[in-house]
DNA sequence: TAGCTATGTGTCTTTAGAACACTATCAAAT
DNA sequence: ATTTGATAGTGTTCTAAAGACACATAGCTA
């Protein structure tokens, strides 16, 4: 039977899943990694979603999260942060085209499943999403364009930017999003986006300098037609440190 | 089978369980809510654990905690918060003890059961509890005096006081486990008791009147063989509402 | 060379944190 | 009646950080 898992290799249990939020940023705005899994009825509709799917019996979740994101994705070596379960026992079985969804592509359609969310910031640019398995494409999408989501994976992204707002305040996560070199600039657009609110530009450059993560990488942008800014790269060690550490106070 | 929910009533998920953590507070240290499980060679030893259970198909995660709380220990209504998953393939699998008591009482004892735990904070005094259902035995046991617990309930302890020292900077949940006069010294050595250190009594009397969530009774101690304390509760609006908000900046 | 655009900078005021020591009040013991 | 022991209660100073606020600068382009 599917609940045994002591002496059966690699079994999908039919009753947890993963999903992985995965944020990314292009100076701009927020942007999230949706795969298109598929609607049974018309293939020229999608059906978007946060990757995700049933876990092995063999693995931990930690695991079956990168996995699936991987098999989804093709997207791999990022650090995922779980951020809890959503256990509605009809959070897959709301809507007809999820249901219909479910009996094309699952051995049990019917089973509740629970599923353990996990959420990553990633360097948009370093990571191109490659369709795989039921993926029939992968990509990002702009969170202010994200409207319908397959199962309830619009409140699995809610919990997740609640996280995020909360999580950047107390750790300085957000330069999983920037490339290598960035410029005040783009951090302080970086924070207001997550944030959802402006922040004054002299207390903002201030107060994240004063964090000494940062390093002034004594270059400066090149090509723009204004004045050209400094280029900054984090400091590894203190922004290691800082992260483990957090800081308790970090308001904005 | 097990996992088709649709059409049958009441039947247990073996993959699935949820697991709650108490906290309760004497007013000189912190408590939890344990049960003896019991232990199936030795009738005379006992199996300490956090309440939990598998969940039905039918029923919510925050339901199921509800319900598996009450059905071993006669306590309800109270608030649960999730603390995440807990999925190690191998987490109710590692000690002898563990594996036999499964056999002795789980359909499926070689299931792989991802768990979610929950916590919660009460006035220990008004909470009795009352073993049933597998539970031998149900009380509070000081923190301090927790040593081993079964499968992997001591990590979801520690798991759950660390979001309790998270929380009680950002919200005043403290107040679930005092008695509803409390005073000033005894609130604040919940707050050392949680935080594990010591606060100073001028700055964090200040810091806690300045939210204006408490009223002053008017009404002192008696028979205390001291100088008596002013009683105080805490007002409900102003409560409720920072519980809602949280306060972004509430650093000891 | 004028105009556009985003960069970069400093000060003041207010608020909150941290450190610190003595007096007051009650009950119990003598 | 007095002393003792135990905890309650109280203010100030120093320091650090938050928040509000305006103008000159550097590079590109037309």
């Amino acid at each position: 039977m599917n609940f045994k898992s002591k002496n059966t290799k690699k079994e999908l249990n039919p009753n947890v899943s993963v999903d992985c939020v995965i944020f990314g940023f292009d100076l701009s705005q927020l942007y999230i990694l949706l795969i298109d899994s598929g609607n049974t009825e018309d293939y020229k509709q999608s059906r978007m979603a946060v990757p995700g799917d049933l876990i092995y019996d063999t693995e931990n979740l930690d695991e079956a999260a990168r996995r699936v994101l991987k098999e989804l994705t093709g997207i791999e070596n990022i650090y995922l942060e779980q951020i809890g379960a959503f256990g509605d026992p009809d959070r897959i079985g709301k809507k007809e085209s999820d249901r219909k969804w479910l009996e094309s592509i699952r051995a049990q359609p019917e089973a509740r499943v629970i599923t353990v969310a996990y959420y990553s910031l990633v360097k948009m640019p370093n990571f191109n999403p490659k369709a795989s398995s039921f993926a029939k494409s992968a990509g990002w999408t702009a969170i202010s364009e994200v409207n319908e989501l397959a199962f309830d994976h619009y409140e699995i992204l809610e919990s997740a930017l609640e996280q995020l707002k909360r999580k950047i305040k107390i750790q300085p996560i957000g330069f999983n999003l920037l490339p290598e070199k960035f410029t005040l600039s783009q951090l302080h657009k970086l924070y207001e986006c997550i944030l959802g609110k402006d922040l004054d530009k002299r207390n903002f450059r201030r107060k994240i300098l004063n964090l000494n993560i940062l390093t002034d990488l004594e270059e400066k942008q090149i090509g723009v037609p204004h004045k050209p800014s400094q280029l900054f790269k984090f400091n590894e060690e203190n922004y290691n440190k800082l992260s483990l550490e957090g800081f308790d106070n970090f308001g904005f």
